[in-house]
DNA sequence: TTGTATGCGTTATCAC
DNA sequence: GTGATAACGCATACAA
């Protein structure tokens, strides 16, 4: 009667996958549901023989089982989701490979989503895992919107992790590099070499690790008598071609600093690269350090110079990511909200120790 | 009755998120399910008051719809399923930023999954979405057993695109680059510039793409009148420290040749890096041709020498993906079953033309 | 315009 | 050891 429909429907349209269920397998076996999921699912208190008859109906059948009627009954999918803002940079790639990594060790299968920088697009990516797609969700980035998105989260208490943003009045736990640590390293190593004028080029000031790189900068500085003037601050948008653009502008620069703090190797590099063909000699003119370590992520080398720049340990942040979400997943609360690993300055070639009486200048 | 256990499980069970149903919504806005359900499909037929009603209800108890229970119904995810290899490459970010895009734009969502390299991973994934976690499946590379996992799907009829390896028995469709003309593309100009003595750094030929470009380089050196005897065709697995094995066999031979075409940028760029450091110059020494163009990928220099390299149309392939597999879920049966791309060389600095006592070497 | 009833494929309970 | 049967949350045909 009223399954007519559905049925009729399923032996016409030519185009679905024809995926057996259970059922048909209970058919051709000649035993009940019951009992094919029952052997499916490893459980005891099945005859060897009909055991057999079982399995090979679903091997002949091609049986895959629906995840979706089996996520709906148990209301978990096994799944953890994990939302890019983009796929653009080979640290993220490093980030999905370990969390895809600890994932497993863990039991979960990992799906990863970019929104290719779209607000929308991340809202309806993380309402689909919320859904049930996923049984919890990792957000990396720190993008503007992304605490709006976030009090939807918490508001049905949806288990999620957040990598590189720290949102103070939420119960999100959160995986973080320490970025004021991270600038303090850069500008004590900078000014161990002698550098008092140091520049720093920010990233996209509406992501938050941007602004705490920036502000560690400008608090090391002050922490060594030394200041930050606004126009030593050159911001940018973290996007292709920002790197040039910084270079033109520290260029143009009357007093021009002995040493910049690059927000990220990506940035560092495309600017080194423009610094060089207008003939700034790195580190001869100009020392660089950057973030990420690039280098130590790629098979290959990302410029003629190995950038001094701090490197995340990415296999830490992944393990405590997965780590948080499957204890949230599990009931669990976690201990501890935040979750802080320090970066570590790794020596390139791109700086240079000042002769000392350059190292007296005032200030 | 037999309702109870559901129900105090659910009740008990701190750990759990408080996502609300349709049901939920009905309650407290005093309407039926039915109502509720189409309200939030936005179907005709909705007393304005009644909807605003359920609309506000809805917003208070935060719903967001379980797409479990939904795909059963309905048997649509509205999901395409990627399944990746591996991450570890700016060459696939960027063909996975690009699917997304036309992912997007086909009204699908896309996720991404890597199986690091491990089959068993691989087939655990497939059969995920199979499952009904996704209405259909990309599958990108040319791993040795993807043909037995192929198999699987073709079997049920699901929906699937394969990137980068070719089938001949099955009928999945693919979307390929003709890695045989990539090949013939390098040789020849390597031919124009008087190169005769070339050889070939392949990948790892588990991978049909290794083993096309490998052939493909074989047979335009026959067609030219010359030889690839297999000293010069130097096979690598492709992983992180190949380039540099590939350079040290390089210096080691007795009649080194004066070009080399090596499998992709990566290894390539490894490989120059560790003939530089025996210096051995490029292009003085040896011209060097690669594959995949990852300078117009990345928004920094590879390397100090822009490498000549075929680069690849990934938004072509992209979207040609992207609609054979919604073609498939929607039931149509693409008319060509092979999608073909053509590489493009795009010249860097990598390459010399030789002098024309040189060019006349015999054979 | 609204509500009732049914089934999607699975797991879990409880009789046989 | 095995098999009915009842949910999970949703969409829909159909009755009211």
């Amino acid at each position: 009667m009223g399954n007519v429909p559905y049925l009729a429907l399923h032996l016409i349209s030519e185009g679905g996958p024809a995926i057996a269920s259970i059922l048909d397998i209970a058919k051709k076996a000649g035993v009940s549901k019951t009992t094919v999921s029952k052997v499916l699912n490893r459980q005891y208190g099945v005859h060897a023989e009909t055991r057999k008859r079982v399995l090979e109906a679903a091997e002949a059948l091609h049986y895959t089982p629906n995840i979706a009627a089996r996520s709906l009954v148990m209301s978990k999918s096994g799944v953890i989701g994990v939302v890019y803002d983009s796929f653009r940079s080979p640290l993220y790639m490093e980030l999905a490979t370990q969390l895809e990594h600890h994932a497993m060790v863990s039991g979960y299968r990992l799906v990863f989503c970019s929104c290719n920088e779209d607000p929308d697009a991340k809202s309806g990516y993380i309402r689909y895992f919320m859904g049930g797609a996923a049984d919890g969700i990792i957000l990396f980035g720190s993008a503007e919107g992304d605490e709006a998105i976030l009090d939807q989260v918490t508001a049905v208490d949806y288990p999620c992790a957040v990598i590189e943003n720290h949102v103070e009045h939420l119960s999100i736990p959160n995986v973080l590099i320490d970025n004021l640590s991270g600038a303090a390293q850069a500008v004590d190593y900078l000014y161990e070499r002698g550098h008092r004028a140091i520049a720093h080029v920010t990233g996209n000031l509406l992501h938050k690790v941007a602004v705490d790189r920036r502000d560690g900068f400008v608090k090391a500085m002050e922490e060594h008598g030394l200041s930050a003037p606004p126009e030593r601050l050159l911001s940018t948008e973290g996007t292709i071609g920002c790197g040039t653009k910084a270079a033109a502008q520290l260029l143009a620069m009357k007093e021009r600093p002995t040493a910049v703090f690059v927000f990220n190797d990506l940035i560092a590099y495309e600017m080194m690269d423009a610094l060089h063909q207008a003939r700034c000699r790195i580190p001869e003119d100009l020392s660089v350090v950057g973030f990420d370590h690039l280098v130590g992520l790629l098979s290959f080398k990302p410029g003629p110079l190995e950038l001094t720049s701090l490197s995340q340990p990415l296999s830490d942040v992944a393990a405590a990511a997965i780590d948080l979400v499957a204890a949230l997943v599990a009931g669990n609360a976690p201990q501890e909200k935040v979750r802080l690993f320090w970066p570590e300055l790794k020596e390139g070639n791109t700086c240079r120790t000042l002769p000392p009486e350059r190292a007296s200048d005032p200030e």
